[in-house]
DNA sequence: TGCCAATTGTTGAACTTTCAATATTTTCGC
DNA sequence: GCGAAAATATTGAAAGTTCAACAATTGGCA
């Protein structure tokens, strides 16, 4: 694994060379952390998600809760499986959010008919509501990120990072 | 804020009419989650993440040592604060992972002499020699991306993650 | 039909992260 | 130079997440 690697390194490396040694640079074993994709990623999503959490703050309520809601605001229920799919948490993790905002009157479960292994959930009257505020104030970061970022870039990471996803799968 | 808001989202709504409804979408209260930048960024973040802790597992260390690793390893010290900064982390959080480490000989503190408030982080043999195993590693998750994301897609992402980074500061 | 494996969700224990408070050292105004 | 304020790192308690085990239900096949 090793040996394919430094020989794959050393090939980008030629052909580059043969171009311009500034525009593209070839993989190296020491490129700098700052460099490699997954911190960019890891980077980025931190400063955003910092960002949006103080947004969603000013109705206290945590960024993994909105994304809950605005998923059940549709009015469709969803098992637990497929929601903690849709929000990007563990079986668990969810479980134990989700006991919170039953707690909090924001969401309810009802026993599947089809199929009672199955628990689906449903975002309340109030849980609506609460999610219309808290829509306001992520549209809200979303234009302050376009003002600075600029309305191409913005469109065109997305675009970008959609299909990372679908080539990750 | 709400209907500063709103009159922006009509704003972008008229305009974007009057090219294509296509292309630019207007932002609207509803957006789906898996539109908003924010949640791509989370989602794309999530899954190169499992990725690579799936490779370092290899060698039984988490991705946050091996930044710490990587960071340290070119034999200069860092501060806990400096090294907290570049590896993503918050002071508590880094210094308990760094009691770890100094567990496993990977790394040792130095009473920094200039600051005797400050702490500086070195790298040990131990350390470097496993990093170079754990960069092995990295390299090949990121060439592994690339087979499927593309050369061009993968630059033109770092790019965009760096200016969105450098934006948000 | 009856049984075994797979699916779904929850629980409790272990582990990790975060928050607030603390200790130490430095900086700076007076 | 002294003392208050700021900077730096750590600690312990609280909160959160994850792992493994469990309970309940379904599906399939002998």
């Amino acid at each position: 694994m090793h040996i394919e690697r430094a020989i794959s390194a050393s090939h980008s490396l030629t052909r580059v060379k043969t171009k311009s040694s500034i525009v593209a640079k070839p993989p190296s074993q020491d490129t700098p952390l700052n460099e490699h994709l997954a911190y960019l990623l890891a980077q980025a999503n931190r400063e955003i998600n910092r960002q949006l959490e103080m947004r969603l703050a000013k109705e206290g309520v945590p960024v993994e809760q909105w994304r809950i809601l605005k998923v059940l605001s549709d009015g469709n229920g969803r098992s637990m499986g497929e929601l903690a799919e849709a929000v990007l948490l563990n079986h668990p993790t969810l479980t134990k959010i989700v006991d919170r905002m039953v707690s909090d009157a924001l969401v309810y479960r009802v026993q599947d008919p089809k199929d009672r292994r199955k628990v689906l959930m449903f975002c309340s009257e109030r849980g609506k509501i609460l999610c219309q505020r808290l829509n306001s104030l992520a549209m809200s970061q979303e234009a302050h990120i376009v003002e600075n970022y600029g309305n191409k870039s913005t469109n065109e990471l997305k675009r970008l990072l959609e299909s990372l996803i679908d080539s990750a799968n």
